[in-house]
DNA sequence: CGCCTATTTGAACCGGGTCAAGCATTGTGG
DNA sequence: CCACAATGCTTGACCCGGTTCAAATAGGCG
């Protein structure tokens, strides 16, 4: 993980960042240049469960996901983060170790802040506890949605939810694709099933017309029509 | 739902209580004045998803649990909740329906924050956004535990966990019981599985005396013993 | 005591996890 | 540029855990 010069927050251009929106007055801005930068390969995993909290990452630039290990190794993806987004927040709580781990799923430019720094910026700048609050609130409305599909759906529900999701999340290319190519372990990883039932319920999609692939990248000709595969049953879907 | 009069923040014997422990001014205790107390009855409903959301509840005195109503009526109980601790907070995030329900496990006495009071507190007492983010945090490190043990666990360490769960949360009786007596179907809808499963566990951890029963209270004669039969693929127990 | 609900047990079915083998794709070094 | 290795993807077969259905039993309460 490579230290490289630091991005200042003011010709940021990540607008939706929590930081940046909380950044009003000279103090703020002064407070946010104590931030590290970091260059991040494909790959890299830049967060490991149970490590100390070393601060919260900005993810400047790329994508990453947040993952706990479980039982003989076996991954569980507990998010997929997008360029604008914090990971890494979970130190605060009762702990100072990490509760999870995060890797990037490709070229990432990360922004992190220490534990001292985000201490004295809460301190200062009421607004931005209270957007972090919000973050907070919003996740785990998040996460327990997930809880309930984990124990209630069925593979073939949550591989489609799983799709669904990260197309809402992260759009579609120039090629109508998926803007973010997962393997097919992620994708398990993420619904909460094996790598063979993804590819199994993949099979079955395509052939029913209901997605396209190449490759790894999958699109989606009707949205509503593969959201019908599930919605009957699932009245919020608020992921 | 009764209303009746209300308790004063000053007189409260619950000091864990996140409100309480913020209020330092007069001016924070003339704000928490502005609640309303609630008698709530055994199996009563005080929070509906989809509703729009009235505030935080904070629970004066008996237990409750927090769930979501999936596919075909299934419930997924998310939270069990004691005497000291805040429900109803999710309203916060981008939306302003309630993303879950809850009702009373046993007889129980509630107050109730209204939006707009919790709002105009935030806003003056800085200290109490804090405590809510961290509270926020706390759980959705719980909730993200809780996702990766309902994808990973079988439905024997899942219905174990459960009930050394509930021992470490409500603690024990007089009589060496669980405090806090569920039925087999809420037992199964923490769990994340079916009524029969759980009774079939609980049937085989009987006949193997890891734990012993008498109608619906349970008792755990050694919990190393009973911990040990899940822990050895599960190093991070944080829930 | 009798009704209603909760609990328990049995049996059958099936979704989904596991194992193994084959195929495709990508990457690397000669 | 090709050969070979390594990795990822796909498919088939098998089997087991867990859900479902049904029926019996126990327990709680008016």
């Amino acid at each position: 993980m490579m230290r490289r010069s630091s991005i200042h927050c003011s010709s940021c251009e990540n607008y939706e960042c929590l930081i940046k929106k909380s950044l009003s007055t000279d103090e703020a801005e002064r407070l946010a240049m104590q931030k590290a930068t970091l260059n991040c390969k494909k790959g890299q995993q830049f967060i490991m469960e149970g490590t100390p909290v070393s601060g919260l990452f900005f993810i400047y630039k790329g994508k990453a996901k947040v993952l706990k290990t479980g039982i003989y190794g076996k991954e569980q993806i507990l998010r997929l983060v997008q360029e604008g987004e914090i990971i890494g927040h979970r130190g605060f709580g009762t702990k100072n170790k990490y509760a999870i781990s995060a890797s990037a799923l490709e070229d990432a430019i990360l922004c992190n802040f220490s534990n001292e720094t985000l201490d004295l910026m809460m301190k200062k700048i009421p607004e931005l506890t209270y957007e972090l609050m919000l973050f907070y609130a919003d996740e785990l409305n998040r996460s327990e949605t997930k809880v309930k599909k984990l124990a209630q759906m069925t593979v073939r529900e949550k591989v489609i939810d799983t799709i669904l999701f990260i197309q809402r999340k992260f759009g579609i290319n120039h090629k109508g694709g998926i803007n973010l190519q997962l393997s097919r372990k992620e994708i398990a990883d993420y619904s909460g099933t094996t790598e063979e039932q993804v590819i199994r319920t993949i099979s079955s999609l395509k052939s029913e017309a209901l997605i396209k692939c190449s490759g790894k990248m999958i699109s989606i000709p009707d949205t509503r029509k593969l959201q019908s595969e599930i919605s009957e049953h699932n009245f919020y879907l608020d992921q």
